[in-house]
DNA sequence: TTAAAGATACCACAAACGTGCGATTGTAGG
DNA sequence: CCTACAATCGCACGTTTGTGGTATCTTTAA
């Protein structure tokens, strides 16, 4: 059983899933004339690629067209993660559909790649996501940033004091009154009195509403 | 006051804040070297810079040192944004220190650059910021990637029925038990059941522990 | 020094909540 | 047909909250 191992074993495998019969092809071709780089099977469907994935090892890369018919793109990687989560998933797009490319980034696609790239772009895309990075355009990229700001960025500021803010931590974090009071050394009035301060910061009147704010404004 | 405004009014503004000298001098140089581009400002710390910006009309672009003495880089970040929120704010760091790259593109800028790029890829990288881009290294665009998917991700599944996924939305919301009842035209004691079922799947024993629930794991 | 703000503490009472128990109806699956 | 489950409704009782007050003691700022 001996053979070649030393230029074989290293081969990358990537599977296509691409309606596209000719752009398949070529993509294969493509993919297998590189250097280090293996192309065994490609679908036309997710479902044929999921089936498969049952059976077979699971490839390193996975090549996915989100603009099929049949199974939503965006769930077909929900699967494949589910399958094999250190699969790399590169989304393939005709168009730049900043919607669907960037729920399909959500859904866990490592990078996305337009159909019209040359081959060249195409290749270095997939070293990139093997090297660990996100291939992506810049609109996109500028979006994910934009969304990620929001929600890191802490909102209102509703002059709460240091102390009403650890009291409302532990409220959050589902204590009752008495329980807070035992847990900082304070009487049980003591508490009552700061979260009564806290609604009126808050302009809330109930536990459910403070801790909802909490969460959607990010306070704390 | 007549000058040859047509070539002058259409040059990107672009500011420095840099501590080393040599550095700041050549890049400085380079820009105001490059079609289109201009640097009247540079500065030595955020806080000069930020002086500035309150009494000079803010500019397109400000190159930022994150490695700086004094203020916090991060903290610049907050005060210009919230200064000058259309101002896009690039990154310059020497070294790939994911963290603190990673927490300043939380804070509000808009990309960055390692600062031994070459004069081409800082040109094109200010070029796509304008362009509404995010240039970035690809193990940060990786990370955030990650990071975001997280967040969008469903997690537990706690087979809450329909009813009671709806009726947990309206605690959530704040409603008590009977005006949730009131809304879904339903009996206080049912809503009550519902709710009693809700905290058994839950494994709680509290709105505030329900509510935290949701929005920790995503829930609904 | 005086005022303001924060943290502490107390009381009382109605409203809302958590929980244990039981019950009927309709509907989908084996 | 029977079981399981979801959805509905009911009662009782003790616990917790929400809200209206009042009051003392520090610390900080004007």
């Amino acid at each position: 059983m001996k053979k070649n191992i030393s230029t074989e074993h290293k081969k990358t495998n990537i599977w296509l899933v691409e309606d596209n019969i000719r752009y398949r092809k070529s993509l294969a071709g493509l993919i297998n004339s590189t250097e280090g780089m293996h192309c065994p099977y490609s679908f036309i469907s997710c479902e044929d690629a999921i089936q498969t994935l049952q059976n077979e090892q699971a490839p390193e890369v996975i090549l996915l067209d989100i603009g099929l018919p049949g199974i939503n793109g965006i769930q077909g990687i929900e699967k494949f993660k589910a399958l094999s989560p250190t699969t790399l998933i590169v989304i393939l797009t005709i168009y730049d559909d900043h919607d669907k490319v960037f729920d399909a980034l959500c859904a866990g696609a490592s990078g996305y790649l337009l159909k019209d790239s040359s081959p060249e772009k195409i290749i270095s895309s997939i070293k990139e996501v093997l090297a660990g990075g996100a291939p992506m355009n810049m609109k996109i990229a500028h979006k994910v940033l934009e969304l990620f700001s929001q929600f890191k960025k802490k909102k209102s500021d509703y002059g709460l004091t240091e102390r009403e803010k650890e009291i409302l931590q532990h409220i959050v974090e589902g204590l009752t009154k008495q329980q807070i009071a035992d847990k900082l050394f304070l009487s049980f009035h003591t508490v009552n009195t700061h979260i009564k301060n806290i609604y009126l910061k808050l302009h809330v009147n109930s536990i459910s509403s403070a801790v909802s704010k909490v969460y959607k404004e990010n306070i704390l």
